[in-house]
DNA sequence: AGTCTTGGTTCACTGACTGAACTGCTGCTG
DNA sequence: CAGCAGCAGTTCAGTCAGTGAACCAAGACT
């Protein structure tokens, strides 16, 4: 154990997980890592989050395996997922899906799409084209129904995020580069 | 928006389920009462949380439409699941399973079962022997091969919730009835 | 040299969580 | 009918975590 445990039950793999991805924040700077956000500033920015929370929680996502810190070419540093991270796609998608279900009224505010075909992607993200269950790296995320194009932030990083993507690929703004 | 917004992308499911589920103890609540808790008394004791926020937390989840509060038979207080609630078992399941890759070396902590053919049931809830996807009532959890039996406490409803069951029953404690 | 960008840290303030004790109601039980 | 037990909370003082704004250091650019 390599937390002080939050919660009683150390025989529960929730528990376990809720220790690292439980806290405020962290599944939001998650998705943001899914959606190619991988730069320290682009997070605080896009999130609005205290810098001083996304410091702390970069930390723990790196100590625990779930994002990687480097830098990069231009000696910027970059967050990205681990293989470790990536595998909470799943939960990812399943708190997306309850959220559009019973707070989304007007359909899914985003859709996933195999990128390579075009197929919509069912729950368990299986392709209703070709009927492969699609890696994360060829899912194509994109703006649903249930979308307001008016009611987000007009900052080049939720622009970028907003515009329909490939998962994992980075996200571009004026500056980087 | 019912709640005041505690996350700033209201465009985003992920933020909205988060709302809901996202604070701290809440899907350990919400994981009990699949497993059958449905008495404060339960929740308090088996998840060792303070009482304050436990009835915070249920007010919560009631107010959202995610448990039921309702006196039972004897005049006591029960929470149970609703259907909106239940459609949270995906999201438990994936945490459940993140948790269980890559912390639990020995094996799964608890394994998933078909009730009627006894089939073990995939990530995505489908019976390895006739391959249906299984509603959350016909699910049987049992411990599992990472399950640690010396390592959780000894009361009534630890006990009962670490015993093969089907989601949702209700647990039976020497009081109760 | 001076300014910009980036990735942080610091700090005072507030709000949430903690744990233990207490309350109030209901239903037995002698 | 008094008294006790079980249950579902409430109260409260202490602590800890999150907030937001300001500040800082290092490297690039002009």
């Amino acid at each position: 154990m390599t937390l002080p445990s939050t919660y009683a039950d150390r025989n529960c793999s929730l528990a376990r997980a809720l220790e690292i991805v439980g806290e405020r924040w962290t599944l939001m700077i998650i998705r943001d890592a899914f959606f190619g956000v991988r730069r320290f500033g682009d997070f605080a920015t896009q999130l609005k989050i205290p810098r001083a929370v996304l410091t702390s929680r970069l930390k723990l996502l790196v100590r625990e395996g779930v994002l990687t810190r480097d830098d990069d070419a231009a000696g910027s540093v970059e967050y990205r997922l681990t293989a470790k991270g990536v595998e909470l796609w799943p939960v990812v998608r399943a708190l997306m899906g309850w959220g559009d279900t019973f707070y989304s009224p007007s359909g899914v505010k985003r859709a996933e799409r195999h990128d390579r075909d075009g197929g919509l992607l069912d729950h368990e993200g299986r392709c209703q084209d070709c009927g492969s269950v699609v890696p994360v790296p060829e899912i194509r995320i994109e703006p649903g129904p249930g979308f307001d194009p008016d009611d987000f932030d007009r900052d080049p990083v939720s622009d970028a995020i907003n515009t329909p993507r490939r998962l994992l690929e980075p996200i571009t703004t004026p500056h980087a580069r």
